[in-house]
Formats: structure tokens, C-alpha cells, sequence
RNA sequence: GGUCCGGUAGCUCAGUUGAAUAGAGCAAUUGCCUUCUAAGCAAUAGGUCAUUGGUUUGAAUCCAAUCCGGAUCACCA
């Protein structure tokens, strides 16, 4: 149990013994004591006071004179301010803390509880490559996953591959056209950009097209009709859908190019799945959901056939399930895959990492689920985040103004590189170890970067601007990490297994009152699901070190005591460090 | 127009279950490397928390209205 919550409970009790005040803890307020006045934690006493009729000073004496005294293993002393009881808690309860977790390298994660979640996130369509607002998606969901699970739960990772659709046929058109039997292998392209290219060059064609038949006098509508290009797409997406074998074949042969690239960008910035969904698989899902519905009265038939959800009681629209011609839309096979998913997994919650564009979309889509009682309905939640945009605005693949993930990834990855042979710090690194620690610091800094921020909040990028390797930032934290692990190095690790000094100094206490909140850092930061917390956290753990690193040697402490209790924070600060940029995915460094 | 999200220092962002003098990073200025890694530390400066009104012992935080920005309201995904 954490520091904060004992005392919440201490102070219920205290209420109860002297007031008969019974009061829920959740309405009990602990906040850190700010560090302009004495204490650890401070017991907010505004709430009781109209209650209890008596005035501050007086409530907090007599609060305080018996929390210290029923609490002698927890309290050393208090004051009173204001409104507010500032408690001390004993040095003897930190260090005992610290002797009993600084080794552990789970601490502050939870044992498996067996609470089942799915996370969806990252997919892709197979018609171009990944881009910045990809990253985010994809350090987002794989991050949320990771927390959830220290927080207790079982996760499934899962993927749902858009290798269908028009977007598809646009590129295999593209490719047919313009190739001249072009592949990944004859040109040295990866994959994923190959056919991304085809697909720009389906746009160039098509804006050609449509310029020529306005030019012949045709409407901009008409125009983009009538485009040759763009009716081939479309006879290619029927030919698809009736199984016309040499599409299927180009389809597969395009679809598979894109993968491998996908399987190269994955695997360097670490995205993983249990499962991969494709939509060529479960488009035709929603086909028994629209007949359930009508049966249930949950949907309603129009003159001409197509089938319609009324969400207006909701504060929604009217929406369209089917078409009129029996093939269903996004929102329906959407219901049909979320059924699935249940039946497979049985996940209490599903998430689905997708950008805020879609909020409206996820909201009908949970509660068409609800009205219809598809079992798992309730534990749909859309984990929402906003766009990564450039100082132009939106990025637009179709218009080429996007900033590709993988040009990313290898631009952080030099700069990592020129800072750290511009330092000088690692000469005697092999090739290997060089190239291994720039991916580190590299996208280290990238994730940082894209997890630091409020998931709802949409970022702006600028691509003039490269992003930093100080302040607060992932090789920041690293740094740190390696500082550590120097000292830990030169002393061969802790020694000695006695707990040490009773006193403790205004930087140690600190450090060691910041390391004992990790648990609840993690608790929030999954209960939000939210990892900015984290980046947060392991930013002023580190900041925090590197102020007490400064000020207090460890190697040459004042005493043998001092430097094994210096020794184990520093340990244990490394384990928290590495533990906390775990969860976010970023790699720390031995050395940097 | 309806709905939803955002507006905090020059820039990027914390803080939004109400609580003590609103915090970081970058950029600016200044100091600190013959002692554990200076990708660091310490300090200075920078604020009408979009605006107005309300609730409260107490409001950046809650409520109302207004202004600004964005998303969405497709037989697209």
C-alpha cells in the first residue's frame, strides 16, 4: 500500500475515533507537501472544518497530535498551517522502503489478475507506407498495452489490416500503368514505399485526367467521374469482390510487397501484435448483425431496401447499416468484428487506438454494439488521439505531405549519431554497440517526443525544427540511466545489505519520496490510459537524480553508511528509470 | 447550424476529481567541468491561466454566456 494511502487511511481513522466523522477515503485529500514549508504529505482540512464547528489551528492540532501518537512507526511530526496539516513521516519508514524494493526490478508493477483487455492499434492500409501520425498511433497503443499489463491485465495486442478497398486498387492501377513489370526487388524499394509511390502516381494521374475533361468542357463532378483512371479503380474493386483470379494475384503479390516493408518498420520501432485481423476477412461480418437488428427492432428498413439505425433519442443522427444493394458499410462489419474479437478473446475492455477524426464513428459504433447487447459492448472504449500535424496544417498522403515514418526514424537516428560522436564519451564501442546505442537514443527521442503529450491533444510537428536531446526528453532520461549505471559499475553494485543511517537528507528524501509513487503513477497512467504520466514521472525522477548527483557524491560519502544508502537510491533510481521508459517503449543505455 | 475537443510564459507543454506564492522544457541572460558521464547542475528574467459574469471560506480547475482554433455530422474508411 503507498505512503498517500496509508495516511488516508490513518486520517479516516482519526476522524472516526475523535469526531465519530465517518467519512469515504476518496473525499479524504493527501497532497504532497509543497516544499516551501516542513513536511512529507499534507492532510487538507478545509472539508471537516465546517463540519466539525471547530477552527483550523485547533482541528489540525488535535488531528495531528493523534495520528503522530497512534501512528508512532509512520509519524515523526506535523504542523499546522492554515488550513493544512503538513505531516513528517519517519525517516526509518523511507529507508526501510528503500531496503526492501531497491533491488526489485518489477517494483511498482502489479501480478497478473487475469482482467482480459485487446488493444487495437496501428492499422494500416496496405496502399502506402506509415507516416508521423502512424508513430503516434502505433508508441500510443503498444505503450497503453504495456502499462495495462503492469497494471495487472491480460493484453492482447491486435491489428486490423485495411488490405481492401478502392485505396488499394488505386495503387495496383497505378502499378499495372506505369511499372513496366517494376518490383521492390528489381528497384531496391522497400515494399510499403513502392506501392505508396504507385499510389501517389495514381493521383498525379487522376488530377491529369480530370483537368483534360474539364478543359473538354465537362464539369469538375462529371470530371471526376468520368476519369478513365478512376473508373478502372473501380471495375478492379468490383473484379476484386467477384474473385477475379489475376487480381486476387496482383492483389496479393502488392499486399505482400507492402507487408514486408511493414515487417522492417515494425520491427525497428518495436510494435508488436498476438493478432492480426484482415479486413479482406471480415468485411462481410456485419451481414448477420444487420438481420439481428431488424428482428430486434434495432433497425428499421427504408422504401428502397436500405437498412438504418435512429440515433436522434441519442443526440446522434440517423445512420445507414446497409445498402440498398445488400452490401454493408464500415460501421456494420466494424460491429461484426468487435463480436468477433469477444468470442475469440473474451476481453472485459477493447480498445481502440484510433485518431480523434473518428470519435463520432466509435461512439455510434459502441452504442449500435449496446443496443444490440453484442456481448463486450459495454467495454468498448476509443482511446482518442489528436492528429500530428506540420505548420502547413493536416498532412496529406495523397498530396506527398507527409513526413514518412521510417525518413523519421533514420533522421533521429543520424542526429543521435552526430551528438554522441561529437561528445566523444563512447570511442572504444564496436560498430555493433555504436549502431545499437543510436537506434536507442534515436527513436528513444522520437517516442519521448510523441508519448509525452496528452494523447487528446493534436500535435503540431515542424520538420525545420529537428527534436531536441536536452531538457525534457527521452535521451534526458537516458542519460541519467547511464549516469547510474557508471557508479553502479565502479562500485560493483551494492554491498553491503544493512539499511544504513537514520538521517536522511533533503535530496535523498526527496528522490526516495518520487520513487515510492511509481506504483501510483502507473496505476493512474493505466487508469487514464494515458502514458504522458509516465514521461512526466520519469522526467523528474531523473531530473531529481541528477540534482541530488550534483549536490552529494555517492562514491565519496561522508560515511561507509551514507555511501550504501547513496548506492541502493541510485539502484533502485536506475531500475524505476528503466522500469517507467519499459512501459514506454524507449530502450536505456549502459553507457551514452 | 448540431455535437465533441482544445485556448495556461515568445515557442512546446504540465497542472483541470477546487486549496498554500500557477510549474517544467526550449529559446534569452549569468555562473559551475584537475573529484562518481556538463546529453548535466544552479540562478535571473518571462503570466490579465481567451473574455465576462456566477457558485464557494477558496476557482486555471465547477456553472453560464461570448470570442478564437480544430474535428465531426458520407450509401468513405
Amino acid at each position: 500500500m503507498s505512503i498517500a494511502e496509508q495516511i488516508r487511511k490513518a486520517s479516516k481513522k482519526t476522524l472516526q475515533e475523535l469526531y465519530s466523522l465517518t467519512i469515504d477515503e476518496k473525499d479524504i485529500q493527501i497532497n504532497e507537501t509543497k516544499p516551501e514549508f516542513e513536511g512529507d504529505y499534507t492532510l487538507v482540512l478545509f472539508s471537516f472544518i465546517k463540519q466539525l464547528k471547530r477552527s483550523p489551528e485547533q482541528l489540525g492540532k488535535e488531528i495531528g497530535d493523534h495520528l503522530v501518537n497512534n501512528n508512532p512507526d509512520l509519524f515523526s511530526a506535523y504542523n499546522v498551517i492554515k488550513g493544512f496539516l503538513n505531516l513528517t513521516v519517519k525517516n526509518n519508514y523511507w529507508i526501510e522502503f528503500l531496503q526492501k524494493n531497491y533491488v526489485d526490478p518489477n517494483f511498482g508493477k502489479k501480478k497478473n489478475t487475469g482482467n482480459r483487455v485487446m488493444v487495437e492499434y496501428s492499422s494500416p492500409n496496405t496502399n502506402k507506407p506509415l507516416h508521423l501520425g502512424h508513430l503516434r498511433n502505433n508508441f500510443l497503443g503498444w505503450s497503453v498495452a504495456e502499462i495495462l499489463k503492469a497494471n495487472g491485465s491480460e493484453v492482447t495486442k491486435t491489428c486490423i489490416v485495411n488490405d481492401r478497398g478502392i485505396h488499394i486498387c488505386k495503387s495496383m492501377i497505378a502499378w499495372q500503368l506505369f511499372a513496366n513489370g517494376e518490383t521492390p526487388g528489381s528497384t531496391g524499394k522497400k515494399g510499403d514505399h513502392f506501392v505508396g509511390d504507385y499510389y501517389v502516381k495514381f493521383n498525379d494521374e487522376y488530377k491529369k485526367q480530370i483537368d483534360e475533361l474539364i478543359g473538354s468542357g465537362k464539369t469538375k463532378d462529371v470530371a471526376e467521374k468520368e476519369a478513365p483512371i478512376m473508373k478502372a479503380a473501380q471495375q478492379m474493386l468490383f473484379d476484386w469482390e467477384a474473385g477475379k483470379p489475376d487480381i486476387i494475384a496482383l492483389w496479393k503479390k502488392m499486399n505482400n510487397w507492402v507487408y514486408d516493408g511493414f515487417d522492417i518498420t515494425y520491427k525497428r520501432i518495436g510494435s508488436d501484435f498476438q493478432k492480426i485481423y484482415y479486413e479482406s476477412n471480415t468485411y462481410l461480418l456485419g451481414k448477420d448483425i444487420v438481420k439481428e437488428g431488424l428482428e430486434k427492432n434495432v433497425f428499421y428498413k427504408k422504401e428502397d431496401g436500405s437498412v438504418w439505425i435512429d440515433l436522434t433519442a441519442d443526440g446522434l443522427d440517423e445512420k445507414l447499416v446497409m445498402r440498398n444493394d445488400g452490401t454493408s458499410v464500415y460501421i456494420t462489419s466494424d460491429i461484426g468484428l468487435a463480436e468477433q474479437k469477444f468470442n475469440e478473446y473474451k476481453p472485459k475492455e477493447s480498445i481502440y487506438v484510433i485518431g480523434d477524426e473518428q470519435n463520432y464513428h466509435l461512439k455510434v459504433l459502441k452504442l449500435i454494439a449496446e443496443k444490440l447487447d453484442i456481448p463486450g459492448a459495454e467495454g468498448i472504449y476509443h482511446l482518442s488521439y489528436g492528429m500530428v500535424e506540420l505548420p502547413t496544417g493536416r498532412m496529406k498522403s495523397r498530396e506527398g505531405t507527409v513526413v514518412d515514418a521510417d525518413d523519421m526514424v533514420d533522421e533521429m537516428v543520424a542526429i543521435a549519431g552526430r551528438h554522441t560522436e561529437e561528445l566523444g564519451k563512447v570511442k572504444d564501442f564496436t560498430e555493433t554497440e555504436l549502431k545499437e546505442l543510436y537506434d536507442t537514443l534515436g527513436i528513444g527521442a522520437l517516442k519521448f517526443f510523441l508519448l509525452r503529450v496528452d494523447p487528446k491533444k493534436r500535435m503540431i510537428f515542424n520538420p525545420e525544427e529537428s527534436i531536441d536531446f536536452h531538457g525534457f526528453t527521452g535521451p534526458f532520461v537516458q542519460y541519467t540511466h547511464a549516469r547510474i549505471k557508471s557508479i553502479l559499475r565502479k562500485e560493483k553494485g551494492v554491498r553491503s545489505q544493512e539499511s544504513g543511517v537514520g538521517s536522511l537528507l533533503k535530496l535523498e528524501k526527496e528522490l526516495i519520496l518520487k520513487l515510492e509513487q511509481y506504483s501510483t503513477i502507473v496505476e493512474q497512467a493505466a487508469t487514464e490510459h494515458n502514458p504522458s504520466v509516465l514521461a512526466i514521472y520519469a522526467f523528474e525522477l531523473a531530473k531529481m537524480f541528477n540534482a541530488f548527483y550534483t549536490e552529494h557524491s555517492v562514491m565519496n560519502a561522508e560515511s561507509e553508511e551514507k555511501k550504501q544508502l547513496r548506492l541502493k537510491l541510485s539502484e533502485m533510481t536506475a531500475n524505476v528509470i528503466a522500469s517507467t521508459m519499459g512501459l514506454l517503449g524507449i530502450k536505456v543505455p549502459e553507457r551514452m
